[in-house]
DNA sequence: CAGAAATTACTGGTTTCCTGGTAGAGGCAA
DNA sequence: TTGCCTCTACCAGGAAACCAGTAATTTCTG
């Protein structure tokens, strides 16, 4: 039987050359190919595609998620598998919805290094436990950040940096009253009733 | 001439294959051990001091920044060299504080991880060229973050919250007027004039 | 082109904050 | 025991913010 053709792609070649000796005694995977740059990777594989493309995120040229988008659309029956340090749901998320068919950490044994890719080139889904975890996590919501006009952030930037809303009717040329307008304005949006809270929650929001 | 000895020690069995791979070749260097947890070279050097130690700062059990200082306390032959991908200035400084003889970045080539084994098990100092250019780069100094009293933080908490200083006073059991001079204490001492850009400041202080 | 949204500005009022000053009591450290 | 710091509280007044309402003009979008 054809051994399983993986290519591995990491920006460390000492990680390469531990996957390579990690791989080595495995007689149904096949070692074919090792990049350490995203444009190697495009390179290699216009020559050659390979089963199943072992992935780091962090690449110095280009990040593992979005050339996983890449290579998943160019190549069809190509099998990505995230090996990566990154133990975070936003990362995983990404990584599958651009086409990935598995997530595994770098802690990985070589057992399960095994299992993974084999799983992943029969068509299946993997997934460390550890990631697994992660994602059964509940995710919390996201606060609703209030949606300011263009005039708004102008005046609420200004309002942060502790000018009263005399001093921004003097910068923006404006009446103090136009900003008292614009001033109520946000404050409702933020269902507050005063500076100070709206002020913690803009900085909360990186609204300033 | 006696071969350098040196031990590995990385939390991830790929890397440590990977620099068993890229240091064989070297006749001058001889890889006696590896470990993936500080335990485990606790345990290690017990029986065996290396010359040279490879240290990663992740590790499971304890990060490497303070294992250094443990090693090179007890061990005042130990030469021990970083290895890592943290580029940062802090982590850089902290382990030379804590006896390091150099630091390597994870992108090392074979060459560079052989001239800093060399270096450093010849008593001299060895840092990555990106870690030479980072240690030049002038630090930021930290902001001036005002001292406020046990009272004043209470204060600052719930006028962030947007209590007015009267819901300040019913909620601490306090007169409104001594919430108005804690107030102004407060005000003072960020050296501002107004609750925004006493809150914008608090908050990138995280202080609130 | 029409309708909606944004921007501008106003009236009148109340509430809150800020400023400058003062001072006594309690706790703590030298 | 003394001196300093923290906390408490007060006075008076002006500045600023907040509140509720209204409305015309400009810009944007479908």
């Amino acid at each position: 039987m054809k051994p399983i053709d993986v290519m591995l792609v990491d920006d460390h070649r000492m990680v390469l050359e531990g996957l390579r000796v990690l791989l080595e005694p495995l007689e149904f995977v096949a070692v074919t190919g090792t990049c350490t740059t995203a444009a190697e990777v495009l390179t290699a594989l216009q020559a050659h595609v390979p089963d199943v493309l072992l992935l780091d995120i962090n690449l110095p040229d280009q990040n593992g998620v979005d050339l996983c988008l890449q290579l998943t659309q160019a190549y069809p029956t190509l099998r990505v598998l995230a090996l990566t340090t990154l133990n975070e749901k936003s990362y995983v998320t990404r990584m599958m919805q651009n086409g990935a068919a598995g997530y595994v950490l770098k802690n990985a044994s070589p057992e399960e290094l095994a299992e993974a890719i084999t799983r992943v080139h029969a068509g299946k889904k993997y997934f460390s436990d550890e990631v697994q975890e992660l994602l059964l996590q509940p995710t919390p919501a996201a606060p609703e950040i209030p949606v300011l006009t263009r005039r708004e952030k102008e005046v609420l930037a200004l309002i942060a940096d502790g000018l009263t809303s005399h001093d921004i009717a003097e910068k923006l040329f404006l009446s103090a009253l136009t900003v008292e307008t614009h001033r109520r304005n946000i404050i409702t949006k933020f269902g507050v009733s005063n500076t100070a809270s709206l002020i913690k929650l803009a900085a909360q929001y990186q609204l300033i």
